[in-house]
DNA sequence: GAAATAGTGTCTATCAGACATTATGGC
DNA sequence: GCCATAATGTCTGATAGACACTATTTC
């Protein structure tokens, strides 16, 4: 590890109110990664091969490459394909974080985003990183992160969880094709508590955002369900009546 | 101006995976700090004095300091202070904007926070600087402003309309005391909207967050109303019942 | 038919919106 | 008394939660 700070030429820069400055913060993205494996919340970690915090596992990321990202989005998005090799359906700018000790080769901003993609059986990437899944217990991960990262990933957790409450982006966790007890049960797992199935039900087909598909999927056993699929998979939509301006 | 692209000393930091980046993106903080005037929403924007876009209104802010700042809450919080003299009672990260393209200069990040404050008769700093208080009409407001800072404003208008409808943070628009009648025309002038007296005064109060004040406050006719406090100015609290878990 | 799961119907307490009514000040 | 505004009371339609019931599959 080597500190190399970036400092302009001094004498080719008196101090002028509006120049770029010149001494900057180093500048990454990182992403929390969730998806649903085995009935569980799990998120994406990278161990990492180098100082600091070597043998540590983190959130993925990196830093930005003002020659190759054209923003911070689509540095985010390049990152992602990365680590995961799928164009996640979901992503969304979380916070920035940035200071001058979260890491000790000195001041670091980063910006995090949030992820949601459909468990994938092929694993994570076949690349030379260590990278695994790891169940989300409580608001955190069973084991040390590095940097800051167990506050970001709290932060995440609390994001998603209440985001589930408003809009419909829990069915970026599911496959294309989901049936609403999966969905019902992708919801409970999130959030830790089991949810009536009538009332469920009457809030997303209220909500009018799936559209059946002709087939039928069974599971092992039981009465099959019917299969649907988001309507719009792009489109943010938001629950109805949730909050309702009291108009006059 | 003049661009200073940023080169670490290319001999001696050959690609190191894990290092800080050589070339860095300027990092900058601004803030779109509201504040009801005269029955509208307004924001505090500043002239700009110097190169890219001099003369242009933009939305106040700068270059972090790594030297200075501790972090980025405190660059944000540093920057309110040399604008307004005022340590704002609200202050919330919006979201940072970041590419190649936003500043002519070449690739900058900022990261937005959006400040609100009661209104202050004693007008906005006493500095060199060309500051004022704008309206905001729509989700903008009605001049040009200096980089991507009109979609900003937008983003920021949006985020606190929103916010308006499951929490209590309007109030960080009055001053300490103010009353009920006060209070929903905050409301009533953010959200466009008439508010029904009833049932707002029901919301405000189940939500359990303000507490009387002995005195009366009169204003120019009619009924003297109630003034009230808020009850604890810190704590981020929501309304209940705008979201309820269907629990089982 | 039994077990298991999917899906529907219905009841009820609660609440947001609407609006009428009362209260309290200035003139 | 009259006006203006503050504050309260009441009614009603809508709905979230609860839970009973029906439907459809496997064994």
């Amino acid at each position: 590890m080597k500190i190399t700070p970036v400092k302009p030429d001094a004498a080719e820069s008196p101090p002028q109110p509006n120049a770029l400055p010149g001494e900057r913060a180093a500048f990454s993205v990182d992403l929390v990664i969730f998806t649903i494996r085995s009935q569980r919340l799990q998120v994406l970690l990278v161990k990492r091969a180098d100082p600091p915090f070597v043998g540590c596992w983190a959130l993925p990321g990196g830093f930005l490459d003002v020659e190759m990202d054209e923003s911070i989005e689509s540095c985010a998005l390049r990152r992602l394909v990365e680590k995961t090799g799928v164009h996640a359906p979901y992503l969304e700018q979380l916070k920035t974080y940035g200071s001058r000790e979260r890491d000790p080769r000195g001041w670091t901003a980063t910006t995090v985003y949030f992820a949601l993609m459909a468990s994938d059986p092929a694993a994570p990437g076949k690349q030379r990183e260590a990278v695994r899944w790891m169940p989300v217990q409580g608001d955190g991960v069973n084991c040390e992160l590095a940097f800051d990262h167990a506050g970001i990933l709290a932060d995440a957790v609390e994001r998603l969880r209440s985001k589930l409450e408003y809009t419909h982006i829990a069915v970026h966790l599911l496959p294309e094709e989901f049936t609403l007890p999966e969905l019902q049960r992708t919801y409970e797992i999130i959030l830790q508590q089991p949810l009536d199935k009538s009332s469920f039900r009457r809030r997303v087909t209220q909500a009018d955002m799936l559209e059946e598909v002709a087939g039928k999927l069974r599971d092992g056993c039981g009465r099959p369900a019917q299969v649907y699929r988001f309507r719009d998979y792009d489109r943010r939509t938001f629950f109805p009546r949730s909050i309702s301006r009291y108009a006059r």
